[in-house]
RNA sequence: GGAGGCGUCGCCUAGUCUGGUCUAUGGCGCCCGCCUGCUAAGCGGGUUUGGGGCUACAACCCCAUCGAGGGUUCAAAUCCCUCCGCCUCCGCCA
């Protein structure tokens, strides 16, 4: 939720980022519409009770008949009381409800349009010459498939399609990968957790998923909980409702955890291997700052999304996503996508957002400063996903049907290849 | 699943039975000041959060806030209902 203040001074900055995410400008008026209508019935009603409760001490202090008196003459204003509560109630929620629409505000620079109306910002690598070398590259699943590592039917069988198992060396993969992301994350100071992955429509909400992505998300009807799509939920609701100390920096938190998505609307794309999936695994970092620290720390997140790329051996680039793009929380977005050999093209890999005060307004979560309290930034980033072992498995693979293991992981895996059985 | 207990402004706590100067008590902690060679002690003051008015974003005034939401009443921390959380015991299952 954006801040109703920035609303109120500066209507056009808002109407300048509706404008570039393709979103209806003409609710920044209504708001301001709705917010005027809410002060005038908030002031009725504050007057009126304030008036009922200096009263109600006369009243307290009187005896017998004068207090009967009293009361004859207060008896209609209860229910005026009441009455005025209740206008000021669904002026206020009027008011909620449409602020709630508005995205947040983009930060300066960030592209106006579409999907692919992204920036480039940075191509790093040059996508492997299979050609050059001789040899046509097996796409991740026959590699995985051969290699006794992907194991998509009996995935089917057991849960349906988008489900898979990972096998021996795939799995031992997965795992080497999630835990070098959990060293890197803690080397850089992030604390881990071990998180919810059900939680409540409120923190659900909060976390600014139950939005656009509502029919992405999992319900379990009978408890009234969702399936996390990823952590992100989870760490943007641990300090819900609190006030956090950010005079020592940023509070920088980890989480590995298993996603959960219906990829519901996405029939036909992505159906063979693990690109698109109902559940995989992820680690990702999650900030807390201040906001004027919110772009340096964005920076940092980006920077440690491409220090696993770089050493994970992949080609990719990395693309400042435009505005319509972008979601409800974020106010800019950078994704880092790998070169996908047998696709010839770059799929996304990571994602880091700057949400700003956005998501932690609806949380709550403040920060005491110098004068009373205030909304803190949050922001949020992919350290490690199932889905780099496509990008790993196609990258590294040989012309001999192996997959040589990338230095950094060799001894997390604890072997150097992998080879047909 | 069953029975019971508890939730008060950072922490602890009084108040709830018997509704009304509760404008929520006291202690600890913290902040400011006095005192002091320095520190401690002592003394005085301040210390929930959100919103609105007025404005210099001060001061001040007002409204809400006693787990959350409803209700009763002229009046609710206090009475009633629903929900949430924590604790204890019993049962069941790991």
């Amino acid at each position: 939720m954006i801040d109703i203040r920035l609303l109120r001074e500066d209507p056009e900055r808002v109407r300048v980022s509706q404008r570039a995410r393709g979103e209806d400008v003409g609710v920044v008026d209504a708001v301001l519409d709705a917010d005027a209508r809410h002060r005038s019935s908030l002031s009725d009603y504050e007057t009126l009770r304030a008036a009922q409760k200096s009263f109600g001490k006369k009243v307290a202090a009187a005896q017998g008949e004068e207090k009967q008196a009293l009361l004859a003459e207060v008896k209609d204003t209860a229910a005026r009381v009441k009455e005025l509560e209740a206008a000021k109630d669904a002026a206020a929620e009027e008011r909620e409800s449409l602020l709630r629409t508005i995205g947040n505000v983009i930060i300066d620079g960030v592209p106006s349009g579409g999907e692919d109306d992204f920036a480039l910002i940075e191509t790093i690598g040059e996508p492997r010459d299979f050609a050059a070398e001789g040899f046509e590259p097996l796409d991740h699943l026959a590699l995985g498939e051969r290699l006794g590592a992907i194991d998509m039917a009996r995935g089917a069988k057991v849960s349906g399609s988008r489900f898979y198992y990972l096998t021996g060396p795939g799995a031992r993969l997965e795992t080497a990968l999630m835990n070098l992301a959990l060293d890197r994350a803690r080397d850089a100071g992030f604390v881990q957790l071990q998180v919810p992955t059900l939680v409540t429509p409120q923190t659900m909400a909060g976390a600014g998923f139950l939005d656009a992505h509502a029919d992405e998300v999992y319900r379990l009807e009978a408890d009234d909980l969702y399936l996390t799509g990823t952590s992100e939920v989870a760490l943007a609701g641990f300090h819900a409702d609190e006030i956090i100390d950010l005079t020592q920096g940023p509070r920088r938190y980890t989480a590995m955890s298993t996603c959960y998505r219906r990829e519901a609307g996405s029939y036909g794309k992505d159906t063979q291997g693990i690109i698109r999936v109902h559940q995989f695994q992820k680690v990702e970092m999650f900030i807390y700052a201040r906001p004027e620290d919110a772009e340096a720390e964005h920076e940092a997140l980006l920077k440690w999304e491409r220090g696993m790329l770089d050493d994970l051996g992949l080609a990719y680039r990395v693309i400042d996503v435009a505005a319509g793009d972008l979601g409800g929380p974020a106010a800019r977005k950078f994704d880092c996508e790998a070169w996908v050999p047998t696709q010839g093209r770059y799929r996304e890999l990571t994602s880091t957002s700057n949400c700003t005060t956005y998501q932690a307004r609806r949380l709550n979560t403040r920060e005491r400063g110098e004068s009373g309290t205030r909304t803190v930034a949050t922001l949020n980033g992919t350290l490690a996903t199932t889905r780099f072992l496509v990008a790993i498995l196609e990258t590294h693979q040989q012309a001999d049907g192996s997959v040589t293991v990338p230095e950094v992981l060799r001894p997390y895996t604890g072997f150097d290849a992998i080879t047909p059985a």
